[in-house]
Formats: C-alpha cells, structure tokens, sequence
DNA sequence: CTCCAGGTCCTAT
DNA sequence: ATAGGACATGGA
C-alpha cells in the first residue's frame, strides 16, 4: 500500500513526541503498535530525498481495507496540511522556519487510553525515557500477540484498563514509573470500573468539558489534558505547553501567541514548534 | 557527577 | 487565586 504525499513524513513523526511506540528496525522497516495493531512502514524504494534531506510519502505494509478501515484515519489523512503551512504569517520568521522545517508531521489520531497512560507518565520524562517506562508497561501487563510481521515474530499490545487496574503498585514502580505509579494505579482503576464508558463519551464532549473531565483524574493536569485532547480527541485547537513550548513563547512571543490567526487548529502550530524546539537543542 | 525532562499535587499564604 | 516545594528515575 503505497503512500505518497507531501506532508508525510515517518521519521518526523516517530520523532514529534506524540507517538511513544514508533520505531525503525535493523531492517529499514518501521514498527509502530497502537493499542493492540501492528503497521509496519518505510520509506518508497527509490524516492528522491528533497531539498531538505527528508523522503516524504511510505509504503505501509497492510491492505486497502485495513488502510482505508483504520490507519488513513489514525495519520489523519483526511486533513491537507499544506493547507495549515500556508496558513502561518510569512512575517512570523519563527513559526515559518518551524513549519517549514516540521514538514510532515501529523497529528496522529491516537486512542484516548493509550493517550491518557501515557500522557500522565510522560511528566518531567524525556521521550527516551517516556518510550522505555510505555514499553515496559506493555512488555509487563500488555497481552503479547503473536505476528510473523513483527520483529522477534511477536509484539505487545497496550495493557487494558483492567489489566493496569490489576496490577500492584511496586510491579508499576518496576516500570520506572516512580511517583507516577499511583497515579497510573487509581487512573486505570477508574477507568476499569465506574468509569468505564467516560473516555468513549467526551468524544462528543465540548473542548472545555473534556479538559475538565480529563484534569479530573488523578495525574492530570492543564498540559497533560491538553495533549490527551489534541493527540488521542484530534481536539486540534488544543495547545500543551510543557516546558519547550513555555521557553518558545518567552522567547518569540512575548506579547502572547496570536492564537486568533490559528484560531481552530493552534496545536498543530503548536507541534510544529516543539518539534523544531527538541530537534535543535 | 550534574542537569534536566511534553508537570502535578499539596500546602501555605 | 497564586506561589513555592516535593517528587522518582534514567537519559544526555
């Protein structure tokens, strides 16, 4: 299944710090696995590097059925982002640098909670960190599927709702959780049982209740909420600023963002500037 | 070794 | 409301 477009790119994204589960292989293949699916993709044989060194379009190894049933929606391929770049005020030297340079990157349509776990561990970690405590968690708690596709011929999905629920706090601890470990303990316990239904009913939710449902457990905070709405609700008005943003907006805004010219779709400016912000430290 | 990471919670004003 | 400190751990 061929991909081609000018505003995909599989390095970019596995690297944006929206998707935790995203990696290449020894074998030019990447592996991603979102809850309990497994997509392998690469870069099109023979596709020209542009101008800027970056090979844009993949070759997904999955059917047109699963591709139009599940992962054209999951790379939000329904949305132009050429269409969002041409958006940005040519006289906002940054942010044309960074969307420029942030070319490809999707905001990925990813599940609520997938996003909601791994959001809370995401707290002052590093994303090499972020990705080895998630992946620690799936190796422990997930169910392992077998798959000839996936290296090693097996994989593991993300643990369910009961399967964190069930766990003791010292075996999440074992994961590098550390302070974390409770909060992931009483958030899966909720989820597994009284509010089981929750996460499926904000996604009709207006943005400012989801945030105030989502701030409600425990972990939770504006920035966390924020990127559970933008990357796991595709609520792309929201806007996480977490430490780089935080810098980025003393630095180049210091009269404030102009969030009425992105009015609507501010996170995807706001991705680009992280990722140009984490690329260039 | 030191510094820092896609922050949140709790407490004291 | 708002400000300050505590918090676990591993990557760089």
């Amino acid at each position: 299944m061929l991909l081609t477009n000018e505003d995909f790119c599989i390095e970019k994204i596995a690297k944006s710090g929206q998707v935790f589960r995203m990696n290449k292989r020894a074998d030019g293949w990447w592996q991603l696995v979102a809850m309990d699916k497994l997509l392998l993709l690469r870069e099109p044989e023979g596709a020209e590097p542009e101008a800027d060194g970056c090979i844009y379009g993949a070759e997904l190894m999955c059917s047109e059925y699963e591709y139009n049933g599940y992962w054209k929606r999951y790379f939000d391929m329904f949305s132009d982002y050429a269409d969002y770049r041409a958006s940005v005020d040519p006289e906002d030297l940054f942010l044309t640098e960074a969307a420029e340079y942030g070319r490809g990157i999707r905001i990925l349509m990813q599940d609520p909670w997938e996003m909601l776990i791994t959001f809370i561990i995401s707290q002052r970690k590093n994303i090499p960190a972020i990705k080895s405590c998630v992946e620690a968690i799936c190796r422990k708690f997930g169910r392992r599927i077998e798959d000839e596709r996936a290296e090693g011929g097996f994989y593991y999905a993300f643990p369910t709702p009961e399967e964190l629920a069930g766990a003791s706090e010292e075996e999440l601890r074992g994961c590098s959780l550390g302070y974390r470990a409770p909060y992931i303990k009483e958030t899966a316990a909720e989820i597994a049982g009284e509010y089981y239904f929750v996460l499926d009913s904000l996604l009709l939710a207006e943005n400012e209740d989801l945030l105030k449902v989502l701030m409600g457990f425990t972990g939770v905070g504006t920035k966390v909420a924020n990127c559970i709405s933008l990357f796991g609700y595709h609520r792309i008005d929201a806007f996480p600023i977490d430490v780089w943003i935080s810098r980025i907006l003393e630095e180049h805004y210091p009269n404030g963002f102009p969030f009425e010219r992105y009015k609507g779709f501010a996170g995807i400016m706001q991705q680009y500037m992280f990722f140009y912000a984490i690329s260039h430290k």
